[in-house]
DNA sequence: GCGACAG
DNA sequence: ATCTTGTCGC
């Protein structure tokens, strides 16, 4: 698929602010896409994973069917780490790798899960935000841990939630993807709205904690 | 100053 | 992220 638009790549993390603070305001978090979507036949993955020296970044996407999640496509790429792993800043290390794979998919996905937060950021531009702004693909942040933010507690049973609330706005969603195991974070990243995001979210994760599109980008980019 | 801090 | 086995429990 192709990727338009980018932008310069920062250098350091005041560069990179600037990146963030005129990106933010591209960001679409209302839903320009239909809450249960016929059209959606194709959602995708990404993760990237690092060598132990940390030199080396590789970035794994993979495409499933929706709703069925049957791996369709699937596509990785190496390079040189750019940038360092900074809390608030993880997309500048991330996203080129990952636009490099999604560059060389054949099926162009029509939902992105990534991993990490979207809106659930400081200054409400995680990697799922920067991701859906370069490539406006609608994007979906689903992180293992919470970053920014407090919430109710959260009944047991799959399905359950509770928002995420950061400086008395909604940030995200906390959800448990399965009954009796840790939550996993939702927030949303471009083009959709946050109950929409977790239906999606609740849809690919069928058996385990994590979605099945982040399980398989995991494990490719881990190879 | 202290603690927290996605991947 | 990464270094890493067995083990407890549904």
């Amino acid at each position: 698929m192709p990727i338009h638009r980018s932008h310069p790549w920062p250098q350091n993390e005041s560069e990179a602010l600037l990146i963030q603070e005129k990106l933010r305001s591209q960001t679409i978090s209302t839903l320009d896409m239909p809450s249960v979507n016929p059209s959606v036949k194709y959602v995708a993955g990404v993760d990237v994973s690092y060598s132990a020296d940390d030199t080396i970044a590789k970035a794994a996407v993979v495409v499933l069917s929706f709703p069925d999640l049957q791996l369709c496509d699937q596509a990785i790429a190496c390079g040189p780490t750019t940038f360092p792993y900074i809390p608030g800043f993880l997309s500048f290390r991330e996203v080129p790798p990952v636009l490099d794979a999604l560059a060389k998919l054949t099926i162009c996905p029509d939902l992105l899960l990534c991993d990490g937060h979207g809106l659930a950021h400081p200054r409400r531009f995680g990697l799922a935000c920067h991701l859906g702004v370069l490539t406006n693909i609608p994007t979906i942040g689903v992180a293992k841990s919470r970053y920014i933010g407090q919430h109710d507690p959260l009944g047991e049973k799959r399905g359950s939630w509770q928002p995420l609330i950061d400086q008395g706005e909604i940030v995200g969603a906390v959800v448990r993807s399965r009954t009796g195991v840790q939550p996993i974070y939702v927030s949303i990243g471009h083009r959709l709205d946050l109950a929409t995001a977790i239906d999606y979210v609740l849809q690919c994760t069928p058996k385990y904690r994590l979605p099945e599109t982040t399980r398989q980008a995991d494990q490719l980019a881990s190879m």
